[in-house]
DNA sequence: CGGCCGCTTGAATACCGTCAATTATAGTGG
DNA sequence: CCACTATAATTGACGGTATTCAAGCGGCCG
């Protein structure tokens, strides 16, 4: 069940199969499945538990008095919401589903035993709240700095690496490709657009042979010339195994 | 010394005054001095230790390739350069002093055993992460989703309510005012615009009657107007003393 | 097969950026 | 104390990028 999760924390360290145990023990403890659309919490909750996505996507969003509304994080299998909120008695945003879900509800209690439990998994989560904070800055600088068709390249970017860390991507034959079960909608409240200029932009991206986006399926002929349009600069992901010093336990 | 840092953790929980004395001495180990324009460290280098900000104003920033260059937070007296940057192996973004800067250089060791000796500050710290997390939030929601003068607006509601925070606003006689060490350019690389857009925006804030800003000092007549304009809703900077459950121990 | 949601297109316009020049302010040294 | 210089703020003109509005198209699901 917790596949993802697995695999991305052992982006930063490599885990004892003591360590995986007690993370599929906990991701499997109360699965919660939800339609496309609907909310996982809302701004304003209490939070109550830890919730890991096991399968499908969501995103975390604001929106303002007037009905705008921001998508502030896109959330892949092996992402968890809210860590820490436990600290916090109200949330500030809301995360929602895109696809249909299946979330496993972790209780506080259960994480604090796994974290007081394993220094090694402690750091874990540790570095993997780090790289989501490092995410939303360069959201902010994606928003503020790059320009509309450099922003959506940035965000295909990101995505892709992302996805590949988890093994949600297929690299087989000619290029590699990933399901992007997003709409353009979705897309333009994630980069500060608008639909229509999403949709344009897209296209000059198909024109310019960046991506090939057909159905649900993305394909980048070209990698490095996507990330040369974006200005990307994987480093904000930090997938660079920094923890490996702390494995002296097990092979 | 580590006054404003005591102050803004109080919004959170209480703090003894062990805890207090605990903060003081970590903050006077070792004092750097650096001036204006000077970087804290740059995006690449090697996480040493915690950085916290005594005196003075800086800013997280990031730069691409090509020169653009995007403020992702502006940090005052009492913020924490990096609390948890000991996990990654190098910086992903740098920090510069905006006017000049006193800051503590604070060991990781130090941190670990603050918090392996307080489980109120170790919380306190947390709390702090996180809303550091929820303040880079708002900013991609700012920076995607508002235009211009909201997003000015916005900004300055924030900075208002944080310098208040750790007490460094004025708000004798009529209206609060606190002292804006920055310059335009420098609010352009922060809200995403150029220079002379920030311009233009805050001359119409001035003519709306919004702020009076007049050397460094920023006065703002009405606090709730200005909040209007920006669409500012305070409750993503958890002001709330949410951690007041956990002062068992001391008056 | 019809309806709905998402994608696409065009035209008009608003917002904001760029360039370039001018004025104001602050910091520095004689 | 004042001239000098650098930095910051301001202004105008122009253009480009992105938004809005409105309408048409197309595929997928019931």
């Amino acid at each position: 069940m917790a596949f993802h999760l697995i695999r991305k924390l052992e982006q930063f360290t490599r885990l004892s199969s003591d360590d995986k145990r007690i993370l599929e023990q906990a991701a499997s403890l109360k699965v919660r499945r939800l339609g496309s659309r609907e909310d996982i919490f809302r701004e304003g909750d209490k939070p109550r538990h830890i919730n890991l996505i096991l399968d499908g996507w969501a995103c975390r969003y604001k929106v303002l008095e007037d009905g705008r509304r921001q998508i502030t994080a896109l959330l892949i299998p092996g992402d968890l919401c809210d860590v820490h909120m436990f600290i916090l008695t109200r949330m500030d945003h809301s995360v929602g589903a895109i696809t249909p879900l299946s979330v496993a509800e972790i209780p506080t209690d259960t994480i604090l035993e796994i974290t007081h439990g394993s220094a090694r998994l402690s750091r874990a989560f540790w570095w993997n709240s780090l790289v989501e904070e490092a995410i939303a800055r360069e959201w902010v600088t994606n928003l503020g700095q790059r320009e509309a068709i450099e922003r959506v390249a940035h965000l295909f970017c990101e995505l892709f690496l992302r996805l590949r860390s988890v093994g949600m991507t297929n690299s087989q034959a000619s290029c590699p490709s990933f399901e992007l079960p997003v709409t353009q909608e979705q897309l333009a409240d994630a980069t500060g657009m608008s639909t229509v200029h999403v949709n344009r932009t897209i296209q000059e991206m198909r024109e310019r042979g960046l991506i090939v986006w057909k159905g649900k399926t993305v394909t980048i002929p070209d990698l490095e010339a996507l990330q040369d349009v974006a200005l990307f600069n994987a480093n904000y992901l930090h997938l660079d195994h920094a923890g490996q010093a702390y494995d002296a336990n097990e092979p």
